[in-house]
DNA sequence: ATGCATGAGAT
DNA sequence: TCTCATGCATA
């Protein structure tokens, strides 16, 4: 019907080939909204890393990145599986992992604990490797917009909190919590916001060209008054959103 | 809840 | 330069 949004494409396509210690959940019926506004947040430690942070935020530090449980392995999904050690078809199953998060979610709630509280909290299970997650993180568990190797590793880590939690809970325990040092003061980084006209455009781009070369995306960048880094960023955003399981054709 | 961004590790 | 896990900032 319309595409002329497109014509610019023409010339640059060539198509190439080419703790919960710290923050009891709930203790008395005094359910906390929620408790964001500080700006720092607790450093991602984990213990494998270079050991160092500025004095800037610096987040992500893979404690679950990059592997793949290796346990996997569809031929047919036999109930019996008496291999002995894994079992397997029941944790990697995207069935068991959408039962899993709608539960979770929905005991945290009846726990009166946001999603940033789980986040923070887990930096207090202690589990080797594991420190704390964000708000978005467990948000996007939760509503299962994360890839499925993430959710798979994720996972045992959300159910040991939150097993830990309702054990607590039950204690009804209470305890002088910490204090929290918030340093506080830092730049604040911006975002970008890209323009519906732009938006559209770049689809459109993405349509026929998920990967486009460093110079198409230069061309693409100055056509539509953008920065290169900026397309760039949205094009490996825009090919990581194809892979999280809600749009993955997995169940 | 989600858009744009960062950075370590893989290619 | 990309992927992947993750998060600040914001709608």
């Amino acid at each position: 019907m319309n595409h002329h949004e497109m014509d610019s494409l023409d010339m640059l396509e060539p198509l190439t080939s080419s703790g919960m210690t710290t923050l009891t959940p709930l203790s008395d019926g005094s359910a906390h909204t929620h408790l964001q506004g500080a700006s720092m947040y607790a450093p991602s430690v984990n213990g494998m890393m270079s050991g160092h942070h500025h004095l800037h935020h610096h987040h992500h530090g893979g404690p679950l990145s990059g592997h793949v449980p290796p346990t996997h392995h569809h031929s047919g999904g036999h109930p019996g599986m008496g291999m002995g050690l894994q079992h397997p078809d029941s944790d990697t199953d995207p069935r068991e992992l959408e039962a899993f998060a709608e539960r979770f979610k929905q005991r945290r709630i009846k726990l009166g604990v946001t999603q940033a509280d789980v986040g923070k909290a887990l930096a207090n299970l202690k589990l080797p490797g594991v420190g704390a997650l964000s708000q978005s993180t467990i948000c996007r568990f939760e509503s299962l917009t994360l890839s499925h190797n993430n959710m798979i590793a994720l996972k045992p880590i959300l159910q040991a909190w939150l097993e830990e939690a309702e054990a607590q809970a039950k204690n009804k325990r209470r305890d002088p919590d910490a204090p929290s040092v918030l340093p506080a003061g830092e730049k604040k980084r911006k975002r970008t916001s890209i323009a519906a006209p732009e938006k559209r455009s770049l689809e459109a781009y993405f349509a026929v060209q998920p990967r486009p070369s460093g110079e198409k995306i230069a061309a693409i960048a100055e056509k539509l008054d953008l920065k290169k880094n900026v397309v760039r960023v949205w094009f490996c955003n825009q090919r990581q959103k194809q892979k999280r399981m809600k749009f993955a054709a997995q169940h």
